[in-house]
DNA sequence: TGGGTAATCATGGGCGTCAATGGTATTGGC
DNA sequence: GCCAATACCATTGACGCCCATGATTACCCA
């Protein structure tokens, strides 16, 4: 399948630009769109990030709210109306756009975070901190998480 | 598939011209008009736009009511009645009939926003106040959206 | 096992191209 | 013949593409 992981730390050149992890474009080198979709957090100071399949997937999903509905209304703007085609160039770079930047707070460097199925954009210290966070909570809370059934071969 | 992603503040000029997003123009590149469909939304001051396809593809929902229901009556003068075909200029711009400008309360600018499958096309401050408004609700919320699975390949 | 080599990836900067925009000309309808 | 819609053209500014370079890693062979 291909999933999103580990962190990569890469420069923001002053043109706004910056490498993909080459690792996340491999991932995404089968699908439709050659780039990302990026889109900021409504939760958090940073960007999301995917690729055109999960895109449509999310537009697929969204479908079981009826056209013209509240919550297909609100889904709408948070994301697809957010959400910025950034395709990289030969080197596999893309552009920042100015309100993505000031979103998650970029500046020198940008934190390429893996989810599996998506990842994420950060200002490294933040992440940093966002990280330990995590950690600190996890060690009181012992999240556990059911195991879906292995879906065979099929 | 292709989704409407992202938003375009572009430029109305005094003949009431306004350029399509490029990107809007290759997701509707590979369908049977070459141009627009634009309503007046029934819940908000914007304009609705999408393809010909999904007009369509709303035709054949509206099915689901009886022909010659209320229901049927309704939607029909609300969306079908409404639409007009709004093809572009070899530089991708249309023509904004009076109306349609006056229900989304243009002016120099117009707003294309993106929604997966359909766009709307807004007053630029008037997109932001809303956006705003779902932003905070979403801080509040934080809404979920259940994920279909993937469509494998099948 | 260690050194050398080649390939890949991240980075920096210059240049060409296309999209958005504004204006003018032309055509067709009333 | 006037008004409006559309086609044509010209400008500019952002973005995409090309080059070159450095650094790290992976690979190969002695």
């Amino acid at each position: 399948m291909g999933l999103f992981l580990s962190t990569f730390v890469n420069k923001v050149d002053r043109k706004g630009r910056v490498s993909v992890p080459a690792t996340f474009r491999a991932t995404l080198s089968a699908q439709s769109f050659q780039g990302i979709i990026a889109y900021r957090s409504f939760t958090a100071a940073c960007v999301e990030g995917c690729g055109m399949d999960f895109m449509e997937r999310l537009s697929d999903s969204t479908q079981s709210f009826d056209a013209f509905s509240p919550e297909q209304e609100d889904i709408s703007a948070l994301i697809f109306a957010d959400a910025r085609q950034l395709s990289w160039d030969p080197e596999g770079r893309i552009l920042l756009p100015e309100d993505l930047i000031d979103h998650a707070g970029l500046s020198e460097n940008a934190a390429f975070v893996g989810k599996g199925q998506t990842f994420q954009i950060w200002q490294p210290e933040a992440y940093k901190a966002m990280e330990a966070e995590i950690r600190s909570r996890a060690l009181k809370n012992r999240p556990t998480l059911p195991l879906k059934p292995k879906t065979g071969g099929a």
